[in-house]
DNA sequence: GTTGAATCTTGGTCCAACAAATGAGTCGCA
DNA sequence: TGCGACTCATTTGTTGGACCAAGATTCAAC
């Protein structure tokens, strides 16, 4: 029989959660609170479903939402009749976020991004020119040719995109690079506005091969200043909605 | 009587997401299908959880699931009796994903998260020294007086933040903004980290004193010499683990 | 000791029900 | 007619229970 008990534990809802209204954000507070006050580390293993019922007083509902949560978070990996584990995907989490197309880009966000790329790509020259080889640039010159061989537009912005991920990965940051990563989705919707074949096949081909030869050069000056005109590029090619 | 239907989806399972196991991880796809398809903007209503579970073929748990990742992504926020609504707090979620602490900070960490530091806020001089008003440097020194009047190690840590981040403010590029604001957690356990009173009253609060000297000048290389050396200089305290 | 079958455990899903909150419609009164 | 209070229905939040399928465990047979 269902017992009326208190449905909203505004009660004891005194946990340090924000938004600690309901009982699934309860539960969360609480298992959240576990893992932190029993020093869990990642590869350590979750009590089970029911057992986690027991402890927090909740259905086993209850515990699955608080668990999806986790899950989304990328701080749990659930296996099933494994259980759950601590895990760390939360970089992936975030870049699946960003993949999450609801809004339009707008003339702020695309200056923004494009910005914020400048600040990357054109500051970190000196770790760049210190770790590029020679096999990278064989590798970076393949990729803009394939850039030139994709079979359409979303192709290309992909591999466009992947040359200036292979750059930023050179900075051996690993900070920097997952940032950059979880920008990806929203990079690649900004190349693949307003640029056309003939756009890619000429200017970004050949921006990209100049930028190499600077590479090449070490030629710091010139790499700043080429990036900076080859990112800038598509400025003028955004066309306000 | 409960049908025994196909439990695990895998039949069907041709959609593009990448796990589409589970019942619920298919739910989700279509959720956003249904979002990307409908061209949903901020601010629609989703349908209603029992219609969900019509349209899908699906029990209200599994829909419950679903929505309650789509809230734990930011998509959509859900108030009992008024239903679901898209929303994007997808950069706030990203914020609450690393205030989770799960892995201990590592000296790798350490140089990265500092080296994106360095990069952002070394390298936004201009921007910085274009927007900057009389005000802006009144709040600041306000700021670095605060921090020495903090009563806890941790309290000061908060106000360093808060003067880096109200610098990184003036860039006046939101991307940049919202990264910064994400990375906020983990650059908190990192001041926190090898800082002690002396230092905070001393070296920090000159540092930051001399790095706005230099913006009341308008001196970019002393700006950025200053900054480098401010940020690099916490790396001599960390201890290895 | 190894192997294979029976059993147990555990996550995944579904169902039925109730509580609570809120919007909407309705009734009564001025 | 206008408006406030009231009732009612809808919708989310939560619970308990049930079953299934598959991995983990146990145990007996060889």
């Amino acid at each position: 029989m269902p017992i009326p008990r208190n449905t909203s534990g505004r009660d004891e809802a005194d946990e340090t959660e924000s938004a600690g209204g309901s009982a699934v954000d309860l539960v969360l507070a609480q298992i959240r609170e576990m893992i932190v006050e029993g020093g869990l580390k990642v590869g350590d293993k979750l009590p089970t479903e029911r057992e986690l019922c027991e402890r927090f007083a909740s259905s086993r509902n209850t515990v699955r939402e608080a668990m999806r949560m986790l899950k989304a978070f990328g701080v749990v990996e659930v296996r099933p009749k494994v259980g759950a584990t601590i895990v760390d995907q939360r970089m992936n989490r975030a870049f699946d976020l960003f993949s999450f197309n609801v809004t339009e880009i707008s003339r702020q966000t695309f200056d923004d991004i494009q910005g914020f790329r400048e600040l990357i790509e054109t500051g970190s020259v000196a770790q760049i020119f210190t770790a590029v080889t020679p096999d990278d640039l064989v590798q970076l010159r393949d990729i803009n040719r394939e850039m030139v061989r994709a079979k359409s537009i979303i192709e290309a912005a992909e591999q466009d995109l992947r040359f200036h991920t292979r750059l930023v990965t050179l900075i051996g940051n690993k900070s920097i690079l997952d940032i950059y990563r979880i920008m990806t989705p929203v990079i690649l919707r900004i190349m693949q506005r307003g640029k056309t074949r003939r756009i890619i096949e000429g200017e970004t081909y050949r921006e990209h091969q100049a930028i190499l030869d600077a590479v090449e050069r070490r030629d710091a000056l010139a790499f700043q200043y080429l990036m900076r005109t080859h990112l800038r590029a598509g400025l003028s090619t955004f066309e306000d909605g």
